[in-house]
DNA sequence: TTTTGAGTTGTTCGA
DNA sequence: GTCGAACAACTCAAA
């Protein structure tokens, strides 16, 4: 009989195109799934709270999934290549296959890994299966470094040859004689000790048979006018994908193929569906991996390094009142309240409160990932890190430092009957459609018959925005006066105007 | 090498 | 109320 293979699940929790599983179930010999919780090997971005209930749940069906195939998962805890070599011995393995993942800390660790492993004679062999392309295989034609610009780089990888076809999960996992020790995946205290994630639960279904649910459903009921209603936090326009493509439970190539299908069956053009807005998002994730993939320093640090000089603010009493959303500007309190509620905010939100907390608060954009972070079941270090770059106008390809959300227009442009933020901001709802996203200019007897007391039941704006976009830009304009060392050109005059 | 066109997601102001 | 222009300058990517 063959010898184990050790199949080592990281973010990957899904049994269809894996070809880390797919591989091994293939050549034969028993499988030994595998499960390590490691933390501290993630620092300083080791799963957030969110996260942990989400991996959780996702380990739970996983689980279920591979028991519903003869087989099991071991889950096991401590450093990562320690426990490989305990299970290696234990079982007499010969062989561990992982899917790669790009975040600098754990391609650090997988090296270290796979060189430890080889030389102990074990076979290691990792694959590519998080993105559409290989981070290598987008490249400028005069091979002039990575893309820093997203359109050329969608343009490049809509050029390459389709993503592989996924392939269909392992029907049967042939099963060690005898199975080694593993955690109940309680043990591994994923779960939080207070309940604030009861509001989860209706809302997820972690897991592969979830991922996929949630996939088909977008694609009947939101694919074709996605590109209209995805702006609208009041609508449920999204695909609400994140958290299943973070963890794996589903691959962008699943998405990409079953897009194809459904365009197909309904006569869509090739270059309809290819160039259909939902997949230049799933583009922007390629993006945000190929970023971090090349520059690993920009988890924390601006891209624009300029920016590493801004005057940001510390004001730790401002950065409460923005996470639990008590600014005082209704769609910025309604988006962080949804994300405690749920751990997730629509998109067209987290750009809003993003720019709210950079730009009005003048807030380092860092304090901001780390808090989505915390609280975001899809938590991904390219996407939060690209975002968060992005709204600070500190990134690759980023909002020009001018383009300052107003949070009253972005709230009655994308929340135009306010449904949105009475959901969340409840006590506000009585509210009048004309004052819902600016309580602070209502009349008095209107706040009043809504029975709406400002600074008591809901707060008053934290800053004015009107002053506060001045003094932004006043801010980033004095990036530009001072110029860099190795520039020869005068100071730039500043804009007549000012 | 130099040149050229272009660049996710906006706001404000003035006609 | 609506519409177009201005808001900066820079860097990227390709010709």
């Amino acid at each position: 009989m063959t010898s184990p293979t050790i199949v080592w699940f990281r973010l990957d929790l899904r049994l269809a195109d894996n070809p880390a599983l797919h591989t091994t179930a293939t050549r034969g010999g028993p499988v030994l799934p595998l499960f390590v919780w490691s933390p501290e090997e993630e620092a300083p971005w080791a799963p957030g709270a969110a996260s942990r209930w989400w991996l959780h749940h996702s380990l739970a069906a996983l689980d279920a999934q591979l028991r519903a195939r003869g087989s099991r998962l071991i889950v096991r805890r401590g450093a990562s290549l320690p426990t490989l070599l305990e299970l290696v011995r234990e079982t007499g393995a010969r062989a561990v296959c992982w899917n790669l993942r790009i975040e600098p800390a754990i391609r650090a660790r997988d090296a270290s890994v796979e060189r430890a492993l080889t030389g102990e004679g074990c076979e290691v062999r990792a694959f590519h299966s998080a993105l559409l392309h290989e981070p290598e295989a987008v490249q400028t034609r005069g091979g002039a470094g990575p893309f820093r610009v997203f359109t050329p780089f969608w343009r490049a990888c809509l050029a390459l040859p389709d993503p592989p076809t996924p392939s269909p999960p392992p029907e049967t996992l042939p099963a060690p004689a005898r199975w080694p020790a593993s955690l109940p995946l309680d043990a591994l205290e994923l779960l939080p000790r207070l309940s604030w994630a009861d509001g989860f639960r209706p809302l997820w279904q972690p897991g592969e048979t979830g991922a996929r649910a949630r996939l088909e459903q977008f694609l009947a009921e939101g694919l074709e006018r996605y590109g209209e209603t995805r702006d609208r936090p009041d609508w449920a326009g999204t695909s609400r994908l994140s958290p299943h493509l973070h963890f794996g439970e589903i691959s962008p190539r699943q998405v990409w193929h079953a897009v194809r299908a459904a365009a197909e069956r309904r006569g869509w053009s090739r270059a309809r569906w290819r160039q259909s807005v939902f997949l230049t998002e799933l583009g922007w994730r390629e993006f945000a991996h190929h970023l971090l993939h090349h520059f690993p320093h920009t988890t924390d640090a601006p891209l624009r390094e300029e920016f590493a000089r801004f005057p940001w603010r510390r004001d730790a009493a401002l950065l409460r009142a923005w996470q639990r959303g008590r600014t005082g500007y209704p769609i910025v309190d309604a988006g962080l309240r949804e994300l405690w509620a749920t751990g997730w905010m629509h998109n067209r939100v987290r750009m809003i409160v993003a720019s709210f907390l950079v730009k009005d608060l003048l807030l380092p954009w860092q304090e901001g990932a780390r808090w989505f972070w915390d609280t975001l079941v899809d938590a991904d270090l390219a996407n939060n890190t690209l975002g968060w770059q992005w709204s600070a106008g500190c990134g690759a390809d980023a909002a020009p430092f001018f383009r300052i959300f107003n949070p009253v227009l972005q709230g009655r442009k994308f929340d135009p009957n306010g449904d949105y933020v009475r959901r969340w901001c409840p006590e506000l709802a009585a509210l009048p459609d004309t004052w819902i996203h600016e309580p602070d200019r209502a009349p008095a007897d209107v706040l009043q018959r809504a029975g709406v007391a400002l600074g008591k039941t809901y707060p008053t704006p934290v800053v004015n925005h009107t002053i506060a976009r001045e003094v932004a830009l006043e801010a980033f304009a004095g990036l530009r006066r001072v110029p860099s060392p190795r520039s020869t050109r005068p100071v730039t005059q500043r804009a007549k105007g000012s």
